[in-house]
RNA sequence: GGGCAAAUUCCAGAGUGGCCAAAUGGGGCAGACUGUAAAUCUGCUGUCUUUCGACUUCGGUGGUUCGAAUCCAUCUUUGCCCA
């Protein structure tokens, strides 16, 4: 029987979770929900690797949320995420269908596939500048001051620990509800690659994206008035993209870097995707060179 | 043809007789992560060994020395300069 009530495609980037997900959630007569952290801005298409035209598979349009959802230069969030997801959600599910959650940001998929139990905790300025000056062993002094911290994050900066100061403060200062989340029964699925095949692949897309007029987007954001530094905070394409453009970077060593810089950010995700297996979301892994076809029949077999 | 300089562990690059398996950076690998997560942070990175430790490395060969990546000779290669 089935009780699954969501389908997650997961991946390292460059491992084809788009066309899968689509492929399947066309299959299933459903949509597809992203879970990427930087896809939900507009006008950062070819950076993210976003692909509109995948969501359409022989002239029909496969609906998709949680994209294109936010302005470039604001700051989303998984706090944000995890409301936005759960809205989506519910509305598919209301019409009975089995959702396509798709995506490489691990702390998005997690907040959704184990339940987060968020606040909303508004930045506090006040407090932040009285802790500006702190050092890390003081603020680490401060939090333990605190009964029990909201979470076991890593607190080995001050930015970090003096968040989860400001969070402390709000749960001992508010009367605060934790939102209702649903259970979530996902058969997450992992897209294998090895890690050549995955280098090539990054490398492959790089080239062609920059080919593509990626270089001319990130000038196009810059000159719609985004700030240099708002853009390098989104990371990879987009920081060194700008570090080039504002001059502080060669082209050569643009791409060099960048591209060891995916590179990296790869890695990060296959050690974050085992990070939550571990913490018990269990993931199936298949072949990402499978062709299409046979990963959705494969994944179709599963759901019965 | 002559002169000079250099060759170091995956890369760059320190080291110039013992404290050197060899600084540092990069890369690579592994890990943490419930609040910027495409971020941030941690560990490892010659071989064998759980540890102690043992063993093999600093272009090749041969020397000097109790002891050499470090000194000498020679060879090879590379770069620069004079022809």
């Amino acid at each position: 029987m089935q009780s699954y009530n969501l389908v997650t495609i997961l991946g390292p980037t460059a491992c084809g979770k788009t066309t899968l997900a689509v492929a399947l959630a066309d299959r299933l007569k459903t949509a597809v929900i992203s879970a990427d952290s930087r896809q939900v801005y507009r006008s950062m298409d070819l950076g993210t690797g976003k692909d509109l035209g995948e969501y359409r598979i022989d002239g029909r349009e496969v609906p998709y949320h949680l994209i294109d959802i936010a302005d470039a230069g604001y700051k989303y969030n998984v706090f944000e995420y995890q409301r936005d997801f759960l809205k989506v959600y519910e509305a598919l599910r209301a019409e009975g269908q089995l959702p396509v959650l798709c995506g490489g940001t691990g702390m998005y998929l997690e907040s959704v596939l184990r339940g987060y139990h968020l606040v909303e905790v508004p930045e506090d300025k006040a407090l932040r500048e009285s802790l500006a000056d702190k050092s890390l062993d003081e603020l680490t002094d401060i939090l333990r001051g605190y009964k029990q911290l909201h979470n076991t994050t890593d607190v080995d900066t001050c930015k970090r620990a003096i968040r989860a100061i400001e969070i402390e403060e709000y749960y001992r200062t508010h009367d605060v509800s934790i939102r209702e989340f649903p259970e979530i029964k996902s058969l997450t699925i992992g897209l294998d690659v090895s890690r050549e095949l995955r280098r090539e692949r990054i490398s492959r897309r790089l080239r062609e994206r920059l080919e593509q007029g990626m270089v001319d987007e990130v000038k196009g954001i810059l000159a719609a008035g985004v700030a240099p530094d708002d853009l390098i905070y989104y990371g990879l394409e987009y920081k060194y993209l700008t570090m080039y453009i504002i001059g502080q970077l060669s082209y050569e060593e643009m791409v060099s870097q960048l591209e060891i810089a995916i590179h990296q950010f790869a890695k990060r995700q296959m050690t974050y995707f085992r990070g939550m297996e571990r913490r018990g979301v269990p993931i199936h892994w298949i072949d990402a060179t499978m062709p299409t076809e046979e990963k959705v029949e494969c994944i179709v077999s599963m759901l019965k």
